[in-house]
DNA sequence: ATAATAAAAGATAATTTTGTCCTATATTTA
DNA sequence: TAAATATAGGACAAAATTATCTTTTATTAT
């Protein structure tokens, strides 16, 4: 569904809105660690994301990552897997032809067009922070 | 969402409908032009419908792939997709978690899955022969 | 200022997916 | 039975995605 970029995209944010909840920074080696993704790799992801404003980096010591509490209120889902390319879900044809268009549609248009507007409302309403406290009230059951 | 590969596996299925609906065997290279695909990859894509029984192929000359009235009128996308492996939709975790568990889920999990089932029904309730028979009825502008 | 730290950036490598080519096998017609 | 035709199958190649490594740059604290 989601690239690999993407998922971890996902899972890096929330594990930074996690602590800029309780306003700490994170750094890269803590994030991969927390989400078990390949460090230089998210890196890449992290860069993307704070170049587009989902995310604060910042250099040195005591450098990291970390969301400003505007960010950590109005970013969506939708944000970041736009950022990360997975654009594709938004605009592709669910047959891989060049062009999705209503008024030249192939044979599934309407049948994926219906999942596909429920995805990106799914996307367009669930924020970052959302996730973020789904994780820290429920159980332990609620994995990264 | 779908793989190249089972993207071309539903064009295929579809045009060679149209074609046995007619009566007719389909060779592949007409069906590589038709749904404009690269011949030896939509060959071997063929091949694995071919093995799970949601086409037949036909050797030596007046060879070519067609499906029988009993597969026009029970094989669904479902099929498909799941024959060519993007299977991964049904079963995988929306963040690529190792396995999606109801019981110890992701902080996306319930979101996730309320899509999947959506297109989960989407694909098992939508029929080769109904994407065929929009396409005949419907004017030249559904592409295949 | 200097040393230490952490992210940025760019080059490189592995893996997976997609696409191609060549030979073998089965089937039909002459 | 022989020749022609069309799919099957296996080896191979290109492209895209995912992952790694190395060097540079910015920042902090000493
Ligand atoms: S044209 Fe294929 S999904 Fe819209
Ligand atoms: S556990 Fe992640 S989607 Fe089910």
């Amino acid at each position: 569904m989601f690239s690999k970029a993407c998922e971890y995209g996902i899972r890096a944010t929330v594990q930074i809105a996690l602590q800029s909840e309780k306003g700490l920074r994170i750094g890269l080696k803590e994030i991969s660690n927390a989400i078990d993704s390949p460090e230089p790799f998210t890196a890449k992801i992290l860069q993307q994301l704070a170049k587009n404003d989902i995310i604060i980096s910042s250099k040195g010591p005591t450098g990291g990552y970390e969301m400003s509490s505007n960010q950590l209120s109005t970013i969506m889902l939708s944000d970041i897997v736009k950022t990360l390319d997975c654009d594709l879900i938004y605009t592709g044809c669910g047959l891989g032809l060049a062009t999705c268009d209503a008024k030249n549609p192939c044979v599934l248009h309407f049948q994926f067009d219906d999942i596909r507007e429920q995805l990106k409302k799914m996307l367009e309403n669930t924020s970052v922070q959302q996730l973020a406290k789904s994780r820290e009230s429920g159980d332990t059951l609620l994995r990264l």
